[in-house]
DNA sequence: TTCATATATTCAATAATTTGAATATATAAG
DNA sequence: CTTATATATTCAAATTATTGAATATATGAA
């Protein structure tokens, strides 16, 4: 099947969700999630970076949509919010991760 | 099936995987590659944007693996070089693309 | 209210990317 | 050789991303 080349706006999104995955501590941090919801507190521990770093990342995670949060009393959770996030993880897996 | 954490030199791979490709221009080029070879005055006249700026989109590509080139008279041929820039085309198409 | 914990925001410094202009190189034709 | 064409490289300016430190906010407990 030929494809239509796709149109500026849906070019630049694609790029904006590339470049919000592109950073290797975003890349950890959704593929921590691929196991289910996380507090930032248990990211934080788990990558071992300065929470404020974490909480950026973390935001431009959901600002794009790639995740999205629950508070759950002083907690927020994070979860993947996005079906292209756990695709792209699986592509880069399949294409770059030695067997 | 559980996954393994990616160590982290492939995640710096991926990581540039995605960053090579984060660019609206170069994933318009390597949309364009995906219908076969073209030159680079093709490429250009595709994209409507300075020369030495389309090199240097294909510059980044072809460091990365993204694209591999042969000449032919004056004329240099980039294609296609690395199925994940297919893979990922085909994963933003489905996840960022309007139906 | 006050205190402690969890998370977010702001800000400034640094680093990386992008851009266009100018120039360089390589090839082919004459 | 010289010229024209195709592509690549260099460089500096502008923009954007990343980083850590400091501070702010929100919640729950006492």
């Amino acid at each position: 099947m030929k494809q239509a080349p796709l149109d500026p706006k849906v070019i630049q999104r694609c790029g904006n969700a590339l470049r919000t995955l592109a950073h290797p501590e975003r890349l950890r941090i959704v593929e921590l999630l691929e196991s289910g919801p996380k507090t930032v507190g248990e990211i934080v521990a788990y990558l071992r970076r300065p929470q404020a770093t974490i909480s950026q990342h973390l935001m431009r995670l959901r600002v794009f949509g790639f995740v999205h949060t629950k508070r759950d009393g002083r907690s927020i959770y994070y979860a993947i919010g996005h079906a292209g996030c756990r695709t792209i993880l699986n592509c880069i897996r399949t294409h770059f991760a030695p067997k």
